[in-house]
DNA sequence: ATTAATTTTCATTTTTTTTTGAAAGTTTAA
DNA sequence: TTAAACTTTCAAAAAAAAATGAAAATTAAT
């Protein structure tokens, strides 16, 4: 495959997996587009590589510089701003941990302690398994938040390696 | 709080968690009442306590049912269907873990594994960044799949309690 | 200070996704 | 076999999400 023709693959595929995990497929596509080029782009080239308007690529953009994917960069002697995105996927895979834990996370959790508090009669097996489920869904989460804690804090990247040890 | 105002609330923020991460809002809030119904319900109680269409509960419920997440009941003596969620949330992040995996996880890494095979000039910063984007992107794909895959074979649920001390 | 280059905003349009509902299909009991 | 009960389908409608593009705002060079 030429490298052409892998790249609109790469992009297309990219652009798919977001849709598919609730990012906007533009989002992903420019994202996608970042990452396999070596230099920065502006905001020009971004328009004509994928095909989309100034003011589509100008919030894509704003959004994944907000994600910690993105960063602008000023050239000397250019008057226009460049874009550059972040190529380690350790990084990127943690950024959008982050992130997703911080917008998502979070506030369910927030949400689950106050329906945890709800009141009712210990007999009736509608409160019984609404309070058993939504108490089973808070432990739950509350695990996936403190091991995302800790993983954020690693420095290295332990996915490589280190945690298939613990399910053998 | 009182029980009624609360199943609303859950079934709320389950239907919002859902729509955020590429889930049908609708579908999530079907998932949310059946989660928290101790008895099976009717196409019939689903449509009116979430006021939906039948098309819509019809449709709903057979994904629910393809993700595992809701089974189909017959009662002796009744001519209509029931449908029964699974309650265990070990069981159902299972579930999910393994329909995401199936539907995109293995699609892209069979992308992925094409695109790395891309032919260009080795000196070319335009196709050294691609191969390396690609070709990290493709490991940690890999790393995730062998990690579920270690995870979803453990019969218990490891993730409350063991999994914590890797990262201490 | 002027103005040309560039970026941002956001009301409107377009596209995509989701929902509806009625017709068609299926099942089961008599 | 009939027919009522129930389920499924899917074309059309509605709703939601995303994209456009031109005007407004900002920036920076002269």
């Amino acid at each position: 495959m030429e490298l052409a023709e892998a790249k609109l693959k790469f992009i297309e595929a990219w652009g798919k997996l977001g849709s598919e995990w609730g990012i906007n497929r533009t989002m992903a596509q420019v994202h996608a587009l970042l990452m396999i080029s070596p230099e920065a782009l502006t905001t020009e080239e971004v328009m004509a590589e994928l095909s989309i308007s100034r003011g589509n690529a100008n919030m894509t953009l704003r959004d994944l510089i907000d994600w910690g994917l993105v960063e602008k960069q000023h050239k000397t002697g250019e008057r226009k701003e460049f874009f550059y995105a972040e190529k380690d996927v350790w990084t990127i895979a943690r950024r959008v941990a982050e992130e997703r834990k911080k917008r998502e996370l979070t506030p369910i959790i927030k949400i689950l302690d106050q329906l945890g508090a709800v009141g009712g009669d210990a007999k009736d097996p509608a409160y019984k398994t609404f309070k058993t489920t939504v108490t089973d869904i808070n432990k739950l989460a509350n695990n996936v938040n403190k091991t995302l804690d800790t993983m954020l804090k690693a420095e290295e990247n332990w996915f490589f390696g280190s945690i298939l040890k613990v399910f053998k």
